[in-house]
DNA sequence: GCCAACGTTGGC
DNA sequence: GCCAACGTTGGC
């Protein structure tokens, strides 16, 4: 199966690129969606592509890349009354929702801001930019992806490397 | 905090 | 199976 790409959407409330940066790798979960499930059960590959992207942000944007750890596997979140993401429908013989696992692969030293994705040449079909988009989990396309890498490049500091902590 | 856009629910 | 009402998302 060839390489995919996607955009993942996550409210810096929720978690943020510097808490995967620390992590390492973060299970993504809450999905309550069944077109985002579908992704996540049926089209992820580890080591696909991912754009992180701050929704509810100041600004909004993509803030750095991941890649897919694990594969779909499922929502063990929906099972537990207590939890926020529980869902009485969901049964554990034949879960109604899916989770991935993400790892950390570099964080842009500036946001990529929604008003720059949209403005940007080939990047005019990204679903994050068409009006009303609300899927968190979004397909991208490999040329998309790496106009968006570039352009987090682009937001280092010439000559300032990212200082180890 | 506002509100448009969207997905889901539920009455019929 | 239609569609109005409702809840949620997310940009601004």
């Amino acid at each position: 199966m060839a390489k995919r790409y996607w955009l993942l959407k996550c409210e810096p409330e929720a978690y943020t690129i510097d808490d995967l940066e620390r992590d390492g790798v973060a299970s993504w979960e809450g999905v309550r969606n069944y077109q985002a499930r579908n992704f996540l059960r049926d089209d992820m590959s580890v080591g696909d592509g991912v754009l992180f992207y701050a929704s509810n942000a100041e600004p909004s944007g993509v803030t750095g890349l991941a890649e897919i750890a694990r594969a779909g596997y499922p929502d063990t979140f929906a099972f537990d009354p207590k939890h926020k993401y529980f869902d009485a429908g969901s049964d554990p013989a034949n879960p109604t929702w899916y989770m991935v696992d993400i790892r950390f692969a570099g964080k842009f030293d500036e946001v990529i801001p929604l008003s720059t994705l949209k403005a940007t040449a080939g990047l005019e079909s990204m679903l994050v930019a068409q009006k009303g988009s609300r899927l968190s989990v979004q397909p991208v396309t490999k040329a998309e992806y790496e106009i968006v890498a570039k352009l987090g490049r682009g937001t280092r500091r010439a000559g300032a490397a990212r200082a180890k902590k």
